[in-house]
This record gives structure tokens, sequence and C-alpha cells, in this order.
DNA sequence: ATGGTCGTTTAACGA
């Protein structure tokens, strides 16, 4: 089973590389963030045409998380429990079968956080430990499963071409990487970074001052895989080369093969 | 130090 996550970066701006994407890289599944629509909006169809279910967690304008899948989804869930004052459409899980094992697939559009520090930072950490939370629930339950998406987090130097130019950003703070280490530590296993050890991957360039062209990148989009799925991985990648395409995301999609 | 670019929505705001 192949699963990809991708922060599309608005569906409306991304109508057409969504489906040639989709149509080369036939994920089974799709984690898809910043779809900035609201779910009556969302163009379904053109999904569903292609062989896929679609769910959706969307908000005008902003934000908003959609699940793609060649195969049933069960048990959706949308939202990131711990707050119920939150309204923002970051997460949203849901439960695919395979041919051995049912896997939970967690899709997220974690805050930004910036300007850090400030009240958007201080969201960004407390949603992380909401995170942690579901992570370590679902563990309890002894639930295999898969939480991907943009984590707006560069895990370590090595995952940013200039790291000292994100310092003092919230993507890259000590605050924000101790936060993410505690989830990782729970047992976590970050996807891609097990299969391709070495620097220099990256999975975002920047719009501005021709980051793309420079290879000016940081690796923000993850898979973070619980044990019993860690254990089912066989292959993972990023299809960089889709940045250099017209009209791209500024993210590109990063994907696994698990063996479910 | 500033602006550099997109997307959404149409004047800023978020990233």
């Amino acid at each position: 089973m192949k699963i990809a996550t991708f922060n599309i970066n608005g569906i409306k701006a991304r109508i057409e590389a969504l489906p040639e994407w989709l149509s080369e890289a036939r994920p089974d599944v799709a984690l898809l963030q910043e779809i900035k629509s609201v779910d009556e909006a969302f163009p379904r169809e053109i999904f569903e045409e292609m062989g896929y279910a679609v769910e959706t967690h969307g908000q005008k304008s902003f934000n908003g998380v959609a699940i793609l899948s060649r195969l049933p989804l069960e048990d959706i869930e949308r939202g990131l429990p711990g707050d119920e004052t939150d309204d923002q459409a970051r997460y949203i899980e849901a439960t695919v079968v395979g041919e051995r094992d049912a896997l939970r697939l967690c899709g997220l559009y974690l805050p930004n956080g910036n300007p850090a520090p400030g009240p958007k930072f201080d969201y960004k950490l407390a949603w992380m430990e909401r995170l942690r939370t579901r992570a370590n629930d679902l563990l309890a339950q002894e639930i295999p499963f898969v939480m991907a998406g943009d984590y707006n987090i560069i895990p370590q130097a090595e995952d940013a071409a200039q790291p000292d130019s994100w310092r003092e950003d919230a993507l890259f703070r000590l605050e924000s990487r101790g936060a993410f280490r505690r989830l990782m530590n729970l047992g976590l296993t970050d996807a891609f970074r097990s299969r391709h050890p070495e620097p220099g991957h990256y999975s975002f360039w920047d719009y501005q001052a021709g980051a793309w062209n420079r290879n000016n990148g940081i690796r923000i989009d993850h898979l973070l895989l619980s044990p019993r799925a860690a254990d089912m991985l066989t292959d993972a990648g990023i299809d960089k080369e889709i940045r250099g395409r017209e009209k791209p995301s500024d993210h590109v999609p990063v994907w696994i093969e698990i063996d479910v």
C-alpha cells in the first residue's frame, strides 16, 4: 500500500497539478493539507472518478485537510482531540483495511507557529502536546498507525539547506524540536529518515527568493509510524521533481510503501 | 534591514 502526504496549498490552485500527480504516482492513499476550501466546495467528483473515496475536513480560506483512498475509509474522525475551543481544520483520521491488518491514518496540518514567541507559537506547542496525547492513546490501544502531514517542523540541521537562517523560526526553534522529539520518543519512526539517513532531502521550497533554483529547501512533511506500522515499511521517497513544474505547490509529496 | 512570492479573496493576512 502506497501512502503519500502532500500539502497542496489550495485545491483551486492545484486543480490540474494534483490529478496529474495522482495519475502518475498512483498512491493508494493521499493525505492532503491546506485544501483551503469548505467541504461543500471541494471538487470531490474529480477524485471519485479516478477511483478515490474522499473525506474532507475543511474551512473557509485557510487550513483544511483531506484523505483520498482507493480502499474504503472507515470510522472517520475530524479534529484533534483535547481542545473543544479549537475550530481550525487541521486533523482527520480514518481506518483503512489491508490484506492482513487495519491501519489508522492520521492526516495533520500542524500550526506554523510564527511569529515566535507569541500566541501563535503557544498554539503550536499546545497542539503538538495534544498530538502526542493522541499518539499515546493509539499506542495504548495497539492500533498500528501512520501520522502523516505537514508538521511545520525541521527535525534536525541536516533537514535544512541553511539551518542557521531558521534558528529563531518556529519551524526550527529548540522548543519546537523538543516537542517533536517528545512525540518521536513514544517510539515512532520517521519513515523517510529511516530509509534515507543522509542529509539534503527536502519537501518544501519557498516561492520567494529563488529557493527552488538554489535548492534552499527544508524537510517538514513527515510520515511517522507506530512500531507495528514501522515493521511493515518497505520503501519511502520524496517526489521532488514536481516542484519544478508549472504552477507547483511550495511543498512536494512524500510517500511510503507499507506491507499492510 | 527590507523585500523577495504565492493563495485566498479582493485589502490584507497567512505562509
